[in-house]
DNA sequence: AGATTGTGAGACATCGACGTCTCATTCGGG
DNA sequence: CCCGAATGAGACGTCGATGTCTCACAATCT
């Protein structure tokens, strides 16, 4: 009887991840619910998308945590975030197309800071010499998520094995498509 | 007097990109002519769509062709499909996640084809041995959309100078992040 | 059994976007 | 300079989705 609320997240994360404009309908079947019923855990669209994005964030922020951005050189770094990330990277794909359409709305802080987060690593790897100047802090952020969404997509069309999303990204990130550029 | 219809396409295209529930009102505002006008030159927001796809193909199409994907070594080839593509990168973006969308019907024929001729250009890199062979066609070819599809929205939000979109793109997709890899 | 709680089904009003229409204005060519 | 074409502003009616509400039923607890 008691619905359970991470379960009707999930369908509606999968749904949205797919089609933003799902109707609360759709949803509310798809967890195996009433219209009704789903309004009485979510007092509306709004406060379920608010959820969804809070949820994501958390996970997104623990991967963060652990890939511990601070510690070794930032090609390390990296490459544990990318590992961290991975496997939420359908959640990130949806957070970060579906945070950047703010429009008066305010932009969850706790994004922001992740944001922040990523920002620094690159910069960091800017000022201890280990990535190049003539790429932006700002651009590799938006490239790292782009490059995170498109590897989503990828392997949930079956064209990149999920075991090698990871290296995919990684590696194309830092060492580019050139054969020469050993390890 | 005028209305530049390929303006307004391109509008449409950078706000639909990001938002799919874009009203047509704010894609007429975006483009600087009224929601009647809008009306006047697209039928719908159906007829809209479809427009952009159809124009979108057929400007990355032009795009692809003067690239000459066959001529030169496959970096300067990719080179110049970066060069050629960028002015259309907000197009492009649109079109690489409205393909992703859809579901059933059919995919538009133009568009598998331009697909199968990026993916041969990053075949022939790896035949050629220019590109390293552990980052698959398929992978590099949704990676060159998702980096096209985040510099147009970088831009759009100016966090990366318009100027700096093409060499951004090229440089991290050919050689990385990494400082030490020289040219 | 009785009471309480959660749920499903559906009615209902509201809201926003769409598509069509009219009318005044403005732009551009002849 | 004048006239036709294109545009902007806005007024509708329509439609789908939303959010609220009521009522009946089922599950759970005492």
């Amino acid at each position: 009887m008691a619905v359970d609320r991470e379960q009707v997240l999930k369908e509606a994360a999968a749904l949205l991840t797919r089609r933003a404009t799902t109707s609360m309908d759709e949803i509310a079947r798809a967890a195996g619910i009433s219209r009704a019923t789903l309004h009485r855990h979510f007092a509306g669209r709004d406060a379920l998308i608010k959820a969804l994005e809070e949820q994501g964030i958390a996970q997104f922020a623990q991967a963060v945590d652990r890939a511990r951005l601070a510690e070794g050189d930032a090609v390390g770094a990296l490459r544990r975030l990318i590992g961290e990330t991975e496997p939420h990277a359908a959640m990130l794909a949806f957070l970060s197309t579906e945070n950047q359409l703010f429009e008066g709305g305010e932009i969850n802080a706790g994004w922001l800071e992740l944001d922040a987060r990523i920002s620094a690593l690159f910069r960091r790897g800017h000022e201890e010499g280990d990535f190049r100047i003539d790429l932006s802090p700002a651009w590799l952020t938006e490239a790292l998520y782009g490059l995170i969404g498109a590897g989503a997509w990828a392997v949930h069309e079956g064209r990149v094995a999920r075991n090698d999303l990871n290296h995919s990204i990684a590696e194309l990130l830092l060492g580019g498509i050139r054969r020469s550029m050993e390890k």
